[in-house]
DNA sequence: GAGCACTGC
């Protein structure tokens, strides 16, 4: 079971027990109980009107108030604290084809194929359209290119579908199973991609940034290779909007397995979602017949906070009422927790799962009857002009909600308690997500597509074309990094920058640490600096976690420390328990163990030479800046810091080994924004450094013009540095 | 003195 904590008097009965811990003056995080911000962090920060009453509804209206019983019943107590909800559709997913016919379907897919080089087709997760498009196109012998054998691909998102794919395909002849990124990396290699003679986009609707480049290369290629059939599956929602991307093409709806949801929304907006959301299971549990439960939220410490009080909640109500066995996930929790999800709940009992968005698509729990949806995730967005990664609670979309929806309908009939207005529904969220593209750094993106020979990205086709100030600032840093001439065309270096699949700082560094003599150990940084965060911080054992990491800690800063906790990794033998004593997750070191093996194959295809410098830090360091002498940083005379490009105001981050040192040049490996501007995975740097190994980006300000003490060291970027409205082709863009 | 959803080459 769940670690919880004890309640302080576990006879007592009385209805203030059902008070969300923070009215009773208990820490909770803020964070929790409202989302930080509501607007959606890619667009204007200046909200729109809806928006902002979307805000204020959420605010303004209480849930309905507490009331003391006199008996403590379990069934009082639920009722007394019970929220409302008007039944306002019950309609199936996809009731409306439901009714056609499979072999009619069949014979007019079949035909459509043949006379189509492109195809939409709608059709839910588990609809089997994977298995069964692929079997009807062997059937019309579309395994060949000009008469040469020729390969179906098929691609998915995640790479445990696409195994799952290849492998449920594979006997059946001449499918790939294959990742959209890697599909990516194959066109890299052969523009023409004349092993397949059909390609199938599956899941495109999660639009991940590599099915959006896929769209744009496979559009152009359409014309190039008219043997060529293409397949997308998606959601409903996008499906028009992909016909019309490749000239209307027709649209066919494999029908679904699933079970109608009956959908349920509240009356009034809720204030509190996450006391909603309890209120709701409770509510679930005690008058709903069987059937599992599974909650969405946002993030891990909410997951925790939940699943803790629900438990708390339940206790109180004693042997009134029946078991609720209250499961967490989230993907940094260890996968034998996870694996917990699937059992079954004993008779008699129910499950609860409260999930965050890794329930939606990635993972799959058959035997929910019931979804509750609070209508918010974590979703990251991206500020060009800072060159800022955040994590912002934001409203899903509607296609998310139906997503969500559809999760309580795969065993039997379902419910779907949405915890907003059927109004906010219809006009407060988006219709579909915003595709990732247009919310993440594009760096690594803009230089795959400068190797592919697309030179003119402004004007490349995107189905939803990014930021401009996106693929300006990915152009700016990739010229900075001499990755790209004047002409805005890949070097020589910067085609070797291409082969890894890396930002560009960290190929950058990894391919001039070769020349510095010590691409080892910075092979092992960069698969550090990859992986999510390898410390480990439970909540109820912070201070001793904090002293196990202290002791990893280096003057130099958080890459040496990485490395440091690397080898002392390797030195007992890759070992878990090590791990488990250092507070050090497991996870984190193997994936970066992967990343490595994977990296150092790329090396040896290159011939570029696995060189170790020891214990010479120095070294390392320089290596270092010459992949990030970008993002520098200057000791502020006020408070913090300030961006040597930009002068822009930063700080470092608590969880530094650098922290509260205050070095006066720092180099940072990123810029995230939660309640500061922090700069994370920080590095002391000589400045010395900046204006040896990047000297066309920073020169030593005119000493003439400065006093005798600023005179010593005193680093300014070029004023005349590079400027790509000079050499691309922004004419080119319409608009 | 903080907090990280999800992927993947």
């Amino acid at each position: 079971m769940l670690a919880m904590e004890e309640t302080e008097e576990e006879t007592q009965v009385e209805l203030a027990e059902y008070e969300p811990a923070f009215l009773k003056g208990q820490t909770r995080r803020s964070g929790s109980r409202h989302p930080r911000c509501l607007n959606r962090p890619w667009e204007d920060p200046v909200p729109e009107a809806g928006e902002r009453r979307f805000a204020q509804e959420l605010r303004s209206i209480n849930l309905s108030s507490f009331e003391k019983g006199d008996a403590p019943q379990w069934k009082q107590k639920a009722e007394n604290k019970t929220l409302s909800y008007g039944i306002i559709s019950n309609k199936s997913l996809k009731a409306q084809r439901e009714s056609l016919p499979i072999y009619k379907l069949k014979a007019e897919l079949m035909a459509a194929m043949m006379s189509n080089q492109v195809l939409v087709v709608i059709g839910e997760t588990g609809s089997g359209k994977t298995t069964q498009m692929t079997q009807y196109m062997v059937e019309l012998g579309l395994t060949s290119v000009n008469g040469q054998k020729g390969m179906i691909g098929c691609t998915q998102p995640r790479r445990v579908a696409a195994v799952s794919v290849a492998k449920r395909v594979a006997k059946s002849l001449v499918c790939a199973g294959r990742t959209d990124g890697m599909l990516m990396r194959e066109y890299l290699a052969d523009n023409d991609l004349k092993r397949y003679s059909v390609l199938m986009l599956d899941e495109a609707h999660e639009r991940t940034i590599h099915t959006d480049v896929l769209f744009g290369l496979l559009h152009d290629l359409c014309r190039r290779r008219p043997d060529l059939k293409i397949i997308v599956t998606s959601a409903t929602l996008d499906a028009e909007k992909f016909s019309s991307y490749f000239f209307d093409c027709p649209i066919f709806t494999i029908p679904g397995r699933t079970f109608p949801v009956e959908i349920l929304y509240t009356k009034e907006p809720e204030p509190d979602y996450l006391d909603a959301a309890m209120i709701t299971v409770m509510q679930i549990h005690l008058s709903e017949p069987a059937g599992d439960v599974l909650v969405f939220l946002t993030g891990q410490e909410e997951i925790d906070t939940c699943c803790e009080t629900l438990f708390t909640r339940m206790e109180a109500l004693g042997d009134l009422a029946p078991e609720l066995i209250i499961l967490p996930v989230y993907s940094s929790l260890p996968s034998e927790i996870q694996s917990r999800i699937f059992e079954p709940a004993p008779t008699g009992s129910r499950k609860c799962v409260v999930a965050t968005n890794i329930a939606e698509a990635s993972l799959t729990i058959d035997g929910v009857y019931y979804v509750v949806d609070p209508g918010f995730s974590k979703q990251k967005a991206f500020n060009p002009k800072l060159g800022m990664d955040s994590l912002v609670v934001t409203p899903i979309s509607q296609a998310s909600a139906r997503q969500r929806a559809g999760r309580a309908g795969r065993t039997g009939p379902g419910k779907c308690y949405r915890l907003y207005t059927e109004q906010a529904f219809k006009t407060e969220m988006l219709p579909t997500n915003v595709p990732e593209i247009q919310r993440t750094n594009l760096g690594n993106v803009v230089l795959q597509l400068k190797a592919m020979g697309i030179n003119d990205l402004l004007g490349f086709n995107f189905m939803d074309p990014p930021p401009v100030a996106t693929l300006v600032g990915a152009l700016e840093n990739l010229h900075a990094l001499g990755a790209l001439d004047e002409e805005g065309l890949l070097s020589r270096l910067g085609r070797k920058m291409a082969e890894f699949p890396l930002e560009p700082s960290l190929s950058k560094m990894l391919i001039l640490s070769v020349d510095l003599g010590c691409s080892e150990e910075i092979l092992t940084i960069t698969a550090m600096l990859s992986v999510e965060n390898p410390f480990y911080r439970p909540r109820d054992k912070q201070a001793q976690a904090d002293m196990k990491k202290a002791k990893f800690h280096q003057a130099e800063g958080d890459h040496i420390t990485l490395l440091t906790v690397y080898k002392a990794w390797e030195a007992a033998k890759f070992s878990s328990p090590w791990c488990f004593e250092n507070f050090i997750q497991a996870r984190s070191m193997r994936r970066a163990q992967d990343v490595r093996k994977q990296l150092v194959t790329i090396m040896d295809r290159y011939r570029l030479l696995l060189l170790s410098a020891g214990k010479n830090y120095k070294i390392i360091c320089k290596a270092i800046t010459a992949g990030f002498f970008t993002n520098a940083a200057k000791k502020d005379p006020q408070e913090g810091y300030r961006t040597l490009v930009d002068q822009n105001p930063v700080y470092i981050h608590p969880s530094s080994a650098v922290f509260n040192k205050n070095p006066e040049y720092v180099i940072y490996h990123e810029l995230v924004l939660t309640t500061k501007e922090y700069m994370r995975n920080i590095m002391v740097i000589d400045p010395k450094w900046l204006t040896e190994l990047a000297p066309a980006f920073y020169q030593k300000a005119d000493p003439n013009k400065m006093t005798k003490q600023k005179r010593r060291e005193k680093i300014e970027p070029l004023h005349d540095r590079f400027n790509p409205k000079d050499s691309w082709r922004l004419s080119k863009r319409k608009g």
